[in-house]
DNA sequence: GCCCTTATTTTCCGCCGTCAATAAAAGAAG
DNA sequence: CTTCTTTTATTGACGGCGGAAAATAAGGGC
């Protein structure tokens, strides 16, 4: 009875496997020759490379696909059979941690969250490991193995290390979160960086697949960006990345926290908003949700503040555009549920501040249901489980 | 007589044997115990790979190096044979060509330069052509040959096809010049941006040696950006990327060219700070030789505006700090000949806008001799002959 | 049933890189 | 002067991955 089993390993050793894996888990079901041509292999390496992952349960032949009238032999296509193993992502904010139990192919499968009484790091690790022993108890049920653990953190992370240096919004420094959490819950653990977990996400199951250079950018409290370059997440050299938040649009602009102005944060977070009708309309709005309700009703004052945040928004992407040159940037957060209110001033602020073919760049919008930060984290786990770290 | 020898090609196929060579390339003499360790092979493997290019001569034993008193067998270092080769690059202004003879370890042998009468796709091959052949007689006396031709040029340049998408500055559209300038000068050709150029001969060179994660930005008639991440340099989806020079550093400042108001350069190009001083003090400065010493000799209007400059481009600078987190980022261009006039405001501008651990970066000055460019030119031909693509 | 076409698998082969042992080249010790 | 110690480089056997080509599978059309 004792919970001392032996973590589950991928029967992938190779960097080719790995990267087979991942091509199917991205592209749905693929023959074993649309497999090849994808990952630039031979038809044999891909026929002997995916027969241990049948073997393991991973992948499972597609056969109930409607039979098309085709020449020659059907194809066969194979896909990751998501039902094999699930896993745990958990999304701590600053008031209540959110958990989901997703399967292989990253579907959610159950969501629960639970309130954060305390920050401190002893009370989160209790209450991740309540949920998550909750969440463990419901995939025992299903008969499920799970098999990794990821948490997602705001602030600067160190996932290789599994170290949260700095959050300044939890008030954490250098702590070893996935030795600790490992050692609580018994589970294979990976930390990252919350933006990062969901841009992860994106890029293996959302809007990112496929894709070698994009951006994901979210709205709300603050500003954050997660870039993938050369099909891999930017960290950065000193484990922080994709501050577009304080990137500035406006040295006149309001001063922000971090002590500069007119940065994308100080005019587009939830908070800076909140601000900005106060004072041109004197009224007092409690939170985000009236903000956007005042706004819609046509307050002048308010509609001028979403259509600033919307323009710094869409600068800030320019930016992003303009260093980068992504194929493509999905705007994501909480901050959507207001998208309304900025789209088309966002549109035409990163128009016009795009710079030549940076122009080209598709900018998306994908509402972020509140599990979605969770679903990155689980993301980061399924990942690390299959260890493609070398490239996407 | 007849030149139409073969392409002398690189015996290293495998991606370890250039990984190797490029190892070595870039961190000067060492043994191959230490080149096993920088490259994470075993000392067997570098032993191996490592035989055929000294046989080829491309390696050489480093015997001449002062024998240290050490334990145990004394090291046998090696290092680039820098005179095994030559390449020749070539730098594309709007008015004149840069050429240089650089041996495998770009190293510069010898400059020319020779005037652009014509920005004429044909006129400019033939230039092309002709300082290529002069370079071409040089390497003839010196009996060593020469195995490559960067081409570099502003805009937006698709390297892998050698195509020249779109300059504005020369005016073209779709130029297969690799091609062209294959055909006329019967060497391999490697066609690549100007300032990816740089930033290749930085990667491999320079300042970025070591680094998986830096910037370059050039100060000067434009203001540009080279970015490694991941090792590699970033091309962008669009084949452009690092358009610093177009990062909005204050809405309400002087219109661009591009059709925005207070782009980096607007504010920090060399037409930028002639206008300003010319509004500023009413004098007609005639050109940035003339800009740089009214400013010397305490001109306030002069003197504020190369330290707005110096905002703009610090602040630039921290933007992609804040996006990218690089290790370092090395100012470079024609520009610099000004720096003691805005070191001051880059390094504030840049403190104040960096976030967070992003100001950690270490920004560094790299004068830039007239040659560098075309050095760079050079770089991706030496490059493109290890063809070690696939990494740094 | 035979032929055609396309997908997958099998078989064999080369090659790369590791491992473990060995050689080499000193200085140190005696 | 010989032997030991220490560090570096090399050798040779071995295993495994991935490719090429050939074989096999699995239909549809006739």
């Amino acid at each position: 009875m004792s919970s001392t089993r032996r973590a589950e390993t991928f029967p992938a050793n190779t960097p080719a496997a790995s990267q087979i894996f991942t091509t199917v888990l991205s592209h749905g079901p693929l023959t074993r020759l649309e497999v090849a041509r994808r990952a630039g292999l031979s038809p044999a390496a891909v026929t002997k490379a995916v027969r241990p992952l049948i073997e393991a349960g991973y992948l499972v032949e597609d056969a109930d696909e409607p039979a098309r009238p085709t020449l020659g032999r059907p194809a066969n296509p194979v896909r990751v059979d998501g039902g094999r193993a699930l896993f745990i992502g958990v999304k701590v904010t600053g008031d209540e941690i959110i958990g989901v139990l997703t399967d292989l192919c990253c579907r959610i499968r159950l969501a629960r969250h639970a309130p954060l009484p305390d920050r401190e790091p002893k009370q989160v690790l209790a209450s991740v490991a309540e949920l998550t022993g909750e969440l463990l108890a419901e995939a025992a049920d299903l008969g499920v193995p799970v098999l990794g653990l990821g948490i997602a953190v705001s602030g600067d992370v160190d996932r290789g290390a599994g170290v949260v240096r700095y959050s300044p919004f939890l008030e954490w420094r250098d702590v070893p979160l996935a030795e600790l959490a490992a050692a609580t819950t018994g589970l294979p653990v990976t930390v990252d960086n919350d933006v990062r977990a969901l841009t992860v996400a994106e890029q293996w199951f959302g809007a990112g697949v496929g894709l070698s250079d994009f951006a994901v950018v979210t709205v709300g409290a603050g500003i954050g960006c997660g870039l993938v370059v050369h099909g891999r997440v930017v960290a950065g050299a000193q484990g922080v990345a994709g501050e577009i938040g304080h990137v500035t649009v406006d040295p006149a602009g309001p001063p922000c926290h971090c002590g500069n102005r007119g940065c994308v944060e100080a005019i587009a977070g939830d908070a800076a908003i909140l601000r900005r009708i106060r004072e041109a309309t004197g009224v007092e709005v409690a939170d985000t949700a009236a903000a956007v309700e005042l706004a819609r009703q046509g307050d002048t004052g308010a509609r001028e503040a979403y259509a600033r945040a919307g323009e710094a928004i869409g600068r800030g992407i320019a930016t992003v555009a303009n260093l980068l040159g992504p194929e493509r940037v999905v705007i994501s957060g909480e901050g959507l549920a207001a998208y309304d209110l900025f789209a088309e001033q966002i549109r035409d602020a990163f128009t016009a501040a795009a710079f030549g073919s940076a122009a080209q760049c598709d900018v998306q919008t994908r509402p972020l249901p509140f599990e979605e930060w969770a679903r990155g984290a689980a993301a980061t786990a399924i990942q690390s489980f299959i260890r493609a770290d070398q490239q996407r």
